[in-house]
DNA sequence: CTGATGTGCAACCCTAGGGTTGCGTGTTGC
DNA sequence: GCAACACGCAACCCTAGGGTTGCACATCAG
């Protein structure tokens, strides 16, 4: 679950949001990153350093450049820290439903009852 | 989308991760949660502030203190941007395959293929 | 060999934002 | 009415980290 804490931390960042979405779409190295950025390339270096620490990147050298391609898996793992969060919020939700009347399935995407 | 930027911004905290998962577990007051934290109230009232400007909380003043409860649909955003990032990888995935050997399903979960 | 290209590393700048303390205000309970 | 409690607001401190520039080192193309 430590990884967990790198990936979350590594989403927090818009620019690295951006860098994740492109490279699922294809690898790329640093330069090219850059050009569809705002910002210079040494700076798309230090936050593919990020990702490569949350595991969400891995690089390759190939000759000159270094391709950067992305590794999904930790995404899961975020994903599995908001399922979990949802299902604490359903189990929640049933205990008070004990309290009050039956009701319908999973309260995830239901609005807030006022408790 | 424009929101799910902000719960990313608000997740990529620790601090406001634990608060998250506490208040799945139960409404509480910015001095309750700072009672099982390291950290003053003022700094606790100050993450319940983005945790609202994500909309992943509601603030709801009852008596002298004030409840704040989580919204989890937020959530649900967030976790839809994680499965975008997968059904890219997915379709290049699918694209690769075509141009090598046909192979089984969604690739999400699997060893990166060297590109 | 040489210039162009792509990196990595280091030094440095600067703001965002996480944390603190202090204080004034509203609410509860006796 | 008066403590005690719970807030909200404001001022302030301080570091993390996002961004930049400069430079030395590989690799490729001619």
């Amino acid at each position: 679950m430590a990884r967990t804490e790198a990936v979350f931390d590594a989403l927090g960042d818009p620019t690295r949001r951006h860098i994740v979405l492109s490279l699922a779409r294809r690898s790329a190295s640093a330069t090219a990153l850059a050009a569809e950025l705002p910002i210079s390339r040494q700076a798309v270096a230090k936050h593919l350093v990020s990702l490569r620490d949350a595991e969400l990147v891995v690089a390759e050298r190939v000759g000159r450049e270094t391709l950067y391609t992305l590794d999904p898996r930790p995404l899961a793992e975020a994903a599995e820290w908001i399922a979990r969060v949802g299902e604490e919020w359903d189990r929640r939700l049933a205990a008070l439903r004990g309290v009050l009347e039956p009701d319908d399935e999973s309260g995830f995407n239901r609005p807030l009852p006022n408790i």
